[in-house]
RNA sequence: GGGCCCGUAGCUCAGGUGGAUAGAGCACCUGCCUUCUAAGCAGGGGGUCGCUGGUUCGAGUCCAGCCGGGCCUACCA
């Protein structure tokens, strides 16, 4: 296959001006940052230490402790072995952990549960770190903390390692169609996406981050289509298009591409074009497969950029135009054949076709009859790559490198003297839209017909629902609609009808209001840094609306509610962080700088303070991040660690209200109450952190 | 027709493997800025957890059947 035209020259990089036009000076790439000059760097001078990446979770490792002692003390008396469960009782006056065993216990016991629940209390003994044991209504032991070791278990900082396996889990997420703007149904992808990798490398995992780039796709075809015969643009004039200044191309194509759709439907013989521009694509000669390269390498800079904007990086590129040239298609056929996994259909509607049985009435074809394969074909390549299971590798070459050191690669199709290697996943998590699970559940079959079962199993289609506009929002937005989607309750994005709302509009809009809000209060700073402010919530706006709703929830998107900064929202979460650091900062104004924690906090002074309830309930909830990821990561939702984030900034910002802490006469309380606010901020920025949310300097 | 998902306060949504009096935000009403920033705090009203059965000490949660809505079920992705 030629490959002579195919990576052309500087595609990707000859002009770096194109991907920062739009695009807030501080989120750029690293190549042409000022030294010195760079607002933020002015902005988010520290006023005390960064924040440390702590791994402790001394409340986890409590439950885990009462969780064997339970266990031990049930298989010594009873002969049963249980996994102990902890739950958090309903009420705070309960204490902190509630032990249900003997509910557990009660059915194969046939004794009443508060009698089993009272000689375990009984016969258990003491629990390290645990002051009491109580039994409350019908059977329940609840547990209250030693409050004095706890709170110093907090200062020292005992950490529980991370439990990476050293494997390798592969996210893939984003892969947008390079033939268009991103739109906010992307935005809800990514952002899921690169959370969920967050929350991963939180708990010390090895992540690797990729994003398909379906290159040589119909959808690109299509928009290649439109500039060829409707617009009846050459390639030289397409790059005109792309260097011009004064034209967004993505912007353009999204147009472009409606129109071009729309000619479809009214003008069915003109589909020739897509199959003749696929044709082209693949041969890769000539002026059609000249602007599908322009097309794609162009749009997937702008949505590099579009995501650099909410902070979200990758790992690697993989390319369909690789996947094809490198024949992986070729070796997952054969593998396919030989294990018979798919069969070559003789009769019926799919004669001529290779198909894959079982997974619908006819079978799901996987070749078609002219002898091309379909989408899910190459993504079984491809999931079979991600495994290390093809046989076969890209060639790799640095495309970026992002500001914190982070570097971009993208494959290329021929040696590009680099040893980097990337796939050989253990874990493999596959971040798409629900309706696309039949597709998914093909891949898996896939992988299963060729005797890969473990690896099927760790196939996980992390889906999640669509996001769509309420007929009202539509209105609002000045968007028609057809009278059939105005009877709808809602009706989803579509590229194809050019029906959505841009990435980077909403981006634009939310940063303008922020900066209305920063402005009023902040008039006397720099319109440079009240605009890196403004951007910071924009972003902590977006990424927590996105964020907020469970995965199985369609968002209904309604733009008011994605524009407001109060109650539960991600600015609500920034807020409480900057007022945090905004005691420490006043303190260092006030010329006193943080006292020495570890020595004038002992154990004693935390029995002491602690003893109050609200500083107990507060530090509790601050204390229990990382079980809050953990328990996020587990059942794959990242709106847990926002729920957490949002409820451990109610506490805060109640505790706030509370105790005015620089005023605190009473030395050791004072200390202390200094010593909950640092703690709370660790905390807050770390959680914030994961989900991507940057906390700006002042708000 | 088959598969997946949703139905909880006026609205938008949370509700670890069944467990204690079903929660939050918005909206509405009442207070709180001489204080570490009110993008905040405190308080109030608001519920047949779609319906009907079942499983059991106990169901918003599990099972079955209905009702309403969405998505998928292509030689598109």
């Amino acid at each position: 296959m030629g490959t002579g035209n195919r990576n052309r020259s500087g595609a990707e990089s000859n002009d770096k001006r194109k991907l920062i036009r739009g695009i807030d000076p501080w989120y750029r790439w690293s190549q042409p940052q000022p030294a010195g000059s760079s607002p933020a760097a002015a902005a988010s001078r520290p006023c005390f230490p960064p924040p440390v990446i702590l791994v402790f979770s001394v409340f986890h490792s409590l439950e885990k402790q009462v969780s064997q002692a339970f266990r031990a003390h049930i298989q010594a008396r009873h002969g049963i072995d249980l996994a102990v469960a902890i739950e958090q009782p309903r009420q705070s006056e309960f204490g902190e952990m509630a032990v249900p065993a003997a509910f557990q216990l009660a059915r194969q016991l046939r004794q009443a549960p508060k009698k089993i629940a009272s000689e375990l209390v009984e016969e258990i003994g003491s629990i390290p770190g645990i002051a009491a044991m109580e039994i409350a209504g019908n059977g329940y032991i609840n547990l209250r903390l030693d409050r004095g070791a706890y709170g110093a278990a907090l200062l020292r900082g005992e950490l529980e390692a991370g439990v990476s396996t050293g494997e390798k889990i592969i996210v893939e997420h984003t892969n947008i169609n390079p033939n268009k703007a991103a739109h906010i149904g992307h935005l809800r992808n990514a952002t899921l996406g690169d959370t969920f990798v967050r929350m991963l490398r939180a708990l010390g995992q090895n992540v690797e981050v990729q994003n398909y780039i379906d290159n040589t796709g119909v959808q690109v075809a299509d928009v290649v289509a439109g500039f060829h015969h409707l617009e009846k643009k050459t390639p030289v004039q397409v790059r005109a298009l792309i260097a011009d200044p004064a034209t967004r191309f993505d912007y353009y194509c999204w147009d472009l591409y409606a129109r071009t759709s729309a000619y479809y439907t009214e003008n069915a013989e003109a589909l020739q074009w897509r199959a003749q521009t696929l044709h082209a694509i693949e041969a890769g000669e000539g002026e059609l497969a000249e602007l599908a390269h322009l097309v794609a390498d162009a749009i997937v800079e702008a949505h590099l950029a579009t995501m650099l904007r909410l902070d979200i990086e990758y790992d690697v590129l993989p390319r369909e135009s690789e996947i094809l040239h490198l024949q992986f298609w070729a070796s997952a056929f054969e593998q396919l054949k030989q294990r018979k996994a798919i069969y070559l259909e003789t009769e019926g509607k799919n004669a001529g076709c290779w198909v894959m049985p079982g997974l619908s009435e006819e079978g799901k074809v996987i070749v078609r009859s002219d002898g091309t394969v379909t989408y899910v074909g190459k993504d079984i390549a491809y999931q079979l790559w991600k495994f290390g299971l093809l046989g076969k590798d890209f060639y790799y070459r640095p495309f970026r490198t992002y500001m914190d050191g982070r570097v971009l690669w993208i494959t290329t199709d021929v040696p590009a003297g680099s040893d980097h290697h990337f796939g050989h996943g253990s874990q493999v998590y596959n971040v798409i839209d629900a309706r696309q699970s039949y597709l998914q559940e093909v891949v898996a079959a896939g992988l299963r017909g060729l005797g890969y079962e473990q690896q099927a199993g760790r196939s996980i289609h992390f889906s999640y629902e669509m996001v769509a506009l309420s007929p009202r929002c539509c209105a609002d937005l000045g968007i028609p609609l057809s009278e059939e989607d105005r009877k709808k309750p809602y009706v989803e994005v579509s590229g194809r009808k050019g029906l959505g709302v841009k990435a980077d509009d909403l981006v634009d809009s939310l940063i303008a209001k922020a900066l209305e809000e920063v402005a009023s209060r902040h008039s006397e700073a720099a319109p440079e840094e009240q605009r890196h402010v403004a951007t910071q919530i924009a972003i902590g706006a977006l990424r927590y609306f996105l964020l907020k709703y469970t995965r199985n929830s369609v968002i209904a998107f309604d733009l008011q509610e994605a524009l407001s900064f109060e109650g539960e929202t991600g600015p609500y979460v920034q807020y409480a962080a900057v007022r945090a650091r905004n005691i420490l900062r006043k303190l260092e104004e006030r010329g006193e700088t943080l006292p020495d924690f570890t020595a004038e906090l002992s154990p004693e002074v935390f029995t002491r303070q602690l003893h109050a309830e609200d500083f107990w309930q507060v530090l509790l909830a601050a204390s229990k991040a990382d079980s809050a990821v953990e328990r996020a990561v587990t059942a794959g939702e990242p709106a847990h660690v926002a729920k957490y984030a949002f409820q451990l900034a109610q506490a805060f910002n109640n505790f706030y209200h509370l105790y005015p802490i620089l005023q605190e006469p009473d030395r050791e309380k004072r200390v202390f109450l200094l010593w909950m606010t640092d703690f709370f901020r660790r905390q807050l920025e770390r959680t914030a952190g994961i989900l991507g949310i940057p906390v700006p300097p002042y708000m």
